[in-house]
DNA sequence: GTTTTCATGTAACCCGTTACATGATTCA
DNA sequence: TGAATCATGTAACGGGTTACATGAAAAC
């Protein structure tokens, strides 16, 4: 009778804490902003929504009358229900917030997490990348162990499947080092230039990096 | 009551064609060999099995009983019940390899029609690999579209988290060119050198590749 | 002889989608 | 006025996992 989805929970709150919204906008912006690695239905949003009303944490308001004609056709279009978040929802998802379990390091459930860094304090920010960063790892010693026992009875495009799948890892595992660095000296990311290297402890082979925009970097989310 | 699942039925069909197996095994298989995508539980196997074998194209085998004893406990851990493809079977999976549709070109059932190339027809190969990469392309178009719409009001880790789903994309789009050229030019992948351009129309800055192991191209599968 | 690993299965549940039903508002 | 989009909802199903139950063979 529940559905407690954990991560689409948690992502309606999450955005619900910036500012009240109805279903049907919710959904969009959790495709979009958040989306990417996820887009949510109707028939899992409504629902949901339902049974954070019940717990308290959101309350719906009437959508606003046409009071102020233009700012409502213009911006916002009018709502039939618009969910703000509780005291006690504030609250819950400051707790979630908080939390570092190892849920947290899972594909989609990581991607949620980072989506609301901006929200969240910078030692949970360091543990949340870390150990994102050290599931991953144990995931690339699982790959190197499966592809060393079976290399050679495997056909050219599986193991060039397997390759693929390695370096996609790899790839989020430098970029896990470079916000990692990031956090550490304090600054926003997005600035690094050329000499870096990051000490990949993941057998990265240093590389070039850094001339054209939309180069480097990697994966994200399973 | 037929749990009809596409990629884990197409799957067991291509792993049973190389050779009959135990449940047990395939699952092994299944996670390793297609794995880093994928992990199926037996919970999903073995009743997925059964539905096979009710659909006459597996047939239940008695496990080797120890004749042999020294080839059993060696290399064969002596299986309960094996799996083999019937004639109807290997019918069946043809087709699948032959079909192209839209399903094919999305993330986990396309990395499962992959996985198998190697059993699959040139042209055949060619269509999925094309199909993929417009599917990816489309997707690009949409993110771009969002991104060029909400930038400026998102945070910087949304929208790092957005730039880093982009780039995934972007290099797996990459990563199909590379593929789709190999087949083209009809040779092998994974011996082209240093010039090389594949006029990327994604924005591919040409970049060094070929010389360790475990260091060029992308992302799969979501 | 006990613990590990191999091996097979099932029932309950979980998370989510599809397809449908419904209606208000905006736009051409 | 009729089509597109906004907006809310639900019932049925789908595909999968978890946890459990069971037992044989191998390894120590």
């Amino acid at each position: 009778m529940s559905r407690r989805s954990g991560i689409l929970e948690f992502a309606v709150l999450g955005l619900l804490r910036e500012s009240p919204m109805h279903g049907y906008e919710l959904r969009k912006r959790l495709n979009t902003s958040l989306g990417v690695f996820r887009a949510f239905s109707y028939g899992t949003l409504y629902p949901c929504l339902k049974t954070l009303v019940a717990s308290g944490w959101l309350i719906e308001e009437p959508g606003s009358a046409p009071e102020d004609a233009r700012a409502a056709s213009l911006a916002g279009r009018r709502a039939k229900i618009v969910y703000r978040l509780t005291a006690e929802g504030k609250e819950h998802f400051e707790e979630l917030l908080a939390h570092t379990g190892p849920d947290a390091w899972e594909d989609e459930h990581f991607a949620a997490r980072f989506a609301f860094f901006g929200q969240t304090s910078r030692d949970v920010r360091m543990r949340v990348l870390e150990g994102r960063r050290s599931r991953l790892e144990e995931r690339l010693e699982k790959m190197r162990a499966s592809l060393a026992r079976t290399r050679e009875r495997l056909d050219d495009y599986t193991l060039e499947l397997q390759r693929h799948g390695m370096e996609s890892v790899e790839r989020e595992v430098r970029w896990l080092n470079e916000l990692i660095e990031s956090e550490r000296t304090g600054r926003d990311m997005r600035n690094a230039s050329a000499p870096q290297d990051t000490s990949g402890e993941t057998g990265g082979t240093p590389r070039d990096r850094g001339s054209s925009r939309t180069d480097p970097s990697d994966d994200t989310a399973k």
